[in-house]
DNA sequence: TGCATGACCTGAG
DNA sequence: GCTCAGGCCATGC
């Protein structure tokens, strides 16, 4: 579980993600409890990078498994690498498959 | 203190 | 089936 302000919420669920999956914005927001706020979601992994620990913002994608945050890092195609680099397929700044790459945080409770 | 914005999502036309 | 508009909450100026 997590637990804390809504930004560490965010960083904790993202640093859970498994090696080789992905969520969406959306996902996150909803296992917060905020499923409308999704934006917001954005905004602390934008903010992650201040963040001390390193958090895998490459795993989090928009509802369409678009690399929406892609611009956010520091190369062109960093994030896409890194997605790569975990046996993902990226096209056209989409991931292949998104769906079956899909991890829910809602997963955990029910683990 | 208040308005505008932001790596989005969902519902309605 | 696709496009437009609204909403959500916190941060920044």
């Amino acid at each position: 579980m997590v637990e804390g302000d809504f930004f560490k919420q965010v960083h904790q669920v993202v640093q859970l993600i498994p090696y080789g999956r992905v969520t969406s914005y959306g996902a996150i927001a909803s296992y917060l409890g905020s499923a409308g706020a999704a934006r917001m979601v954005g905004w602390a992994l934008h903010k992650s990078g201040a963040s001390a620990k390193p958090i895998p913002a490459h795993r989090v994608l928009n509802r369409n498994g678009l690399l929406s945050g892609k611009a956010a890092f520091p190369g062109e195609n960093i994030m896409q690498q890194l997605l790569e680099s975990e046996g993902l397929t990226v096209v056209n700044n989409q991931v292949k498959d998104f769906e079956k790459y899909f991890w829910d945080p809602k997963e955990l409770d029910d683990l």
